[in-house]
RNA sequence: GGUCCCAUCGUCUAGUGGCCUAGGACAUCACCCUCUCAAGGUGGAGGCACGGGUUCGAAUCCCGUUGGGACUGCCA
């Protein structure tokens, strides 16, 4: 028996929705779970306003970036219009679909108090032919139930009659989702159509469609399984927005988020691997999923929890990968991929890889995204230090202890031998000789070395940025309280 | 309004009738470690929406209530 067969079907837009990165990568799972499965990448831009090459780049980008590979496509919709042509054509042969000329006002109008949910028919009877203004309605049955066999909800039953005439092709003759989307299933031999709950709705009327179209074609194709995913949802468990939340997926990766990390995050919403250990190899994951294992209930995007588990990710690197993984960030003119936005505060005559190198597991494991790197850094490659003047007020320029401590530091640090832990024993004693624990003591260094109160370990900083450039900064500092 | 979906700590979840005094993770609090900040370690607080059934026994099954949500386009 052959595998699945599953498609992922986004519509373009300008970013790639979280809320679809999810339905891709669940897809996936379950075309990769199977030896034999198939993942089929099809872009729905029927709409004409959602056809930007560009978009549809952004699309195959994104899934790349999360290392979802493609078995078959990127496939167009719009490259099926002729199949799309030829449902109509059938099922109107077949007497499935009839001409409307109503206007959506008037269905509006003649709507009122009927109960009769969206439009009520009017045309059905009427005969009308094919014109400028005609749009084309399927004739849902009146009498019956359609069931949706759901994989995650189980048999979701609806009323044929709470079900109205839909459109299926505009008066511009562009065949509308519901049956494109049916029509390129079918050819594709789609087994399994997994995507979020919002779909849900339209599953009975493609289920009708898909019958139909069987009927009429003379070559029945299985319906597929459905899987309605739970939506995720915001902290006002309303469905992510593009407008209020942050959905694209391109601005976690600029963040600096691994995409490993982001995949495991993605994973859990809905679903778990099993034992009480979260983070798990992608192998593992492709491993235990199964679709009748994901939750029904809508999942909050929490980037707090993904954040958390991205610093994870990033401890785990050996240092070498941290320092390549890190490039986008802190040397992006000559990476291939580079974050929007997020130039670092120097230059490439600046920077040192070299020293990037010796400090990199410094930062490492202080980080929760990549983007943080910069920021830890910047100190050894700026010129001059930009200060936190608040950290400097309170360490050296209100603290006469401070300027007492960082002048003793010149004359001491002169003739030190210059490595972190003599460094550490230099300043162990110039506290002393202040009455000054070590966590005292530091700070005021901290402050004139690297400009701010927080930061990598302070001594090995020292031994790294070298003695001829910490001096220079002792004084500089001390200058700077005069001026 | 109509149709449909959903309901375990603040959040994501484990749990498929007895192993549950409900487990884990994030967040949170305390303490430990500590040159700052993190990380790490230990411990704490915190939940089965409510009401009826079924059953010897229910977080788990059924019904209802309440509360949330999706859809309701000649968008996908």
């Amino acid at each position: 028996m052959a595998g699945p067969r599953v498609r992922f079907a986004p519509s373009p837009t300008g970013y790639f929705h979280v809320g679809s990165a999810r339905s891709a990568l669940f897809n996936w799972f379950v075309a990769r779970h199977d030896p034999e499965g198939v993942f089929i990448l099809r872009i729905e831009d029927t709409d004409e306003s959602r056809n930007r090459e560009e978009w549809a780049e952004g699309i195959v980008a994104a899934m790349s970036w999360l290392g979802l590979d493609i078995d078959e496509g990127p496939n167009r919709q719009s490259d099926n219009v002729e199949q799309h042509a030829a449902s109509i054509t059938s099922l109107m042969a077949g007497g499935y679909l009839y001409y409307c000329d109503c206007t959506t006002e008037e269905v509006a109008a003649r709507k009122g108090e009927n109960k009769t949910p969206g439009y009520d028919g009017y045309c059905r009877s009427r005969g009308l032919e094919r014109g400028s203004k005609t749009a084309i309605r399927f004739k849902t049955p009146r009498e019956g139930h359609t069931i949706v066999h759901d994989l995650i909800r189980g048999d979701v039953d609806f009323a044929n009659d709470t079900i109205d005439d839909f459109v299926v092709a505009k008066s511009s003759g562009v065949v509308l989702y519901a049956l494109a989307n049916v029509t390129d299933d079918r050819d594709d031999r789609i087994t399994h159509v997994i995507r979020g709950e919002e779909h849900l709705s339209n599953a009975p009327k493609q289920i009708l469609l898909w019958d139909a179209l069987n009927i009429v074609s003379g070559s029945p194709v299985a319906l597929p399984d459905y899987a309605h995913l739970p939506l995720l949802v915001n902290e006002q468990r309303k469905k992510l927005s593009k407008r209020k939340d942050p959905v694209a997926t391109e601005s976690y990766r600029d963040q600096g988020y691994l995409s490993v990390a982001f995949v495991n995050y993605l994973a859990l919403l809905g679903w778990s691997p099993r034992g009480e250990e979260e983070i798990v190899p992608l192998a593992t994951m492709i491993e235990q999923f199964r679709l009748t294992d994901v939750s029904h209930s809508p999942a909050f995007f929490d980037v707090k929890k993904m954040t958390h588990m991205n610093g994870e990710y990033i401890r785990a690197l050996d240092s070498e990968r941290f320092v390549k993984e890190s490039a986008p960030w802190v040397r992006p003119w000559d990476c291939q991929w580079r974050p929007s936005d997020r130039e670092p505060p120097w230059n490439a005559e600046q920077f040192d890889e070299a020293l990037f190198a010796r400090v990199a597991p410094l930062v490492q494991e202080r980080v929760a995204t990549l983007g943080e790197v910069p920021g830890l850094v910047a100190f050894f490659f700026t010129e001059p230090l930009l200060f936190d003047e608040a950290a400097f007020a309170t360490t050296i320029a209100q603290d006469p202890l401070g300027q007492a401590l960082l002048a003793l530091s010149v004359e001491r640090f002169a003739d030190a031998t210059w490595n972190a832990a003599s460094l550490h024993q230099e300043v162990l004693e110039i506290g002393e000789a202040l009455g000054l624990k070590l966590r005292k003591a530091q700070a005021p260094i901290r402050c004139a070395v690297t400009g701010t109160s927080v930061g990598p370990p302070l001594f090995e900083s020292l031994e790294i940025l070298g003695k001829e450039k910490s001096l220079r900064r002792l004084r500089e500092a001390l200058n700077r309280v005069s001026s």
